[in-house]
DNA sequence: GCGACAG
DNA sequence: ATCTTGTCGC
């Protein structure tokens, strides 16, 4: 496992933690999420990539990948088990002036290496790390709807945000190429009506969906 | 040593 | 993440 820490530790210096561009430029926003299944004794995972326009949030375009998964979940490490496939199906829809939303951590990881910080640091591009449940870093809870508190180790490496008076909090933090205030302000800008950016609640169903769809076909022919 | 610990 | 129904609350 020293070798995998190693490699973190290395992706982790090639992280630039400023605007790769003005937050007025951006044109596009994608969101990845996953979805995984066994067959057999063998587990697969789904990646969906859903591109939308920013900050009308319009569909524009979407990619998956399907492949077999050989690496457990263990925490900090998540990027050994679902990296390669996230970045396929980014890499299928990424166009100029687009920040990747991931559902994983960005820097806010011991080795200020998370799946986000992975993806973007493989397709060189800006991207963002949201997650539901804190990995790493010291902060308050923002009580307030809206509200938003810094999330610490020895500098700022995120936020903790809440997204709605009933919701508990959201935590981001900048993957690669973006700073931590511009992370949220992104992320803050793609919430609407939910807890979650609007790019990643769809990558979720439709990572789902692709799934199910190939359930069903899995026993219609073999 | 013990607890915490993304998806 | 995944396995799963109804149910309480804003």
């Amino acid at each position: 496992m020293n070798k995998l820490v190693e490699l973190q530790k290395k992706i982790a210096e090639e992280v630039v933690l400023e605007d790769a561009f003005n937050y007025e430029e951006i044109k596009y926003v994608v969101g990845v999420d996953q979805a995984f299944f066994k067959k057999g004794d063998k587990e697969f995972v789904v990646s969906a990539a859903v591109l939308m326009s920013f900050p009308d949030l319009r569909f524009i375009d979407s990619g998956v990948d399907l492949r077999k998964v050989d690496f457990p979940y263990i925490p900090t490490f998540l990027m050994f088990r679902e990296g390669d496939s996230a970045v396929e199906a980014v890499k299928k829809v990424l166009r100029e002036k687009t920040v990747i939303i991931v559902d994983g951590s960005g820097i806010a990881h011991p080795r200020k290496c998370g799946l986000a910080t992975f993806v973007g640091v493989a397709l060189r591009n800006p991207s963002i790390g949201v997650t539901k449940r804190p990995l790493y870093g010291k902060f308050e809870e923002p009580k307030r709807s809206g509200e938003s508190k810094g999330i610490f180790n020895d500098e700022l490496i995120g936020y903790a945000y809440k997204p709605c008076a009933r919701c508990n909090p959201i935590y981001v933090s900048p993957g690669n190429m973006i700073s931590p205030e511009t992370a949220l302000r992104v992320v803050v800008a793609t919430i609407r009506n939910y807890k979650l950016p609007i790019p990643i609640r769809e990558a979720h169903k439709m990572a789902n969906r692709e799934k199910l769809n190939y359930l069903s076909d899995l026993d219609s022919s073999g």
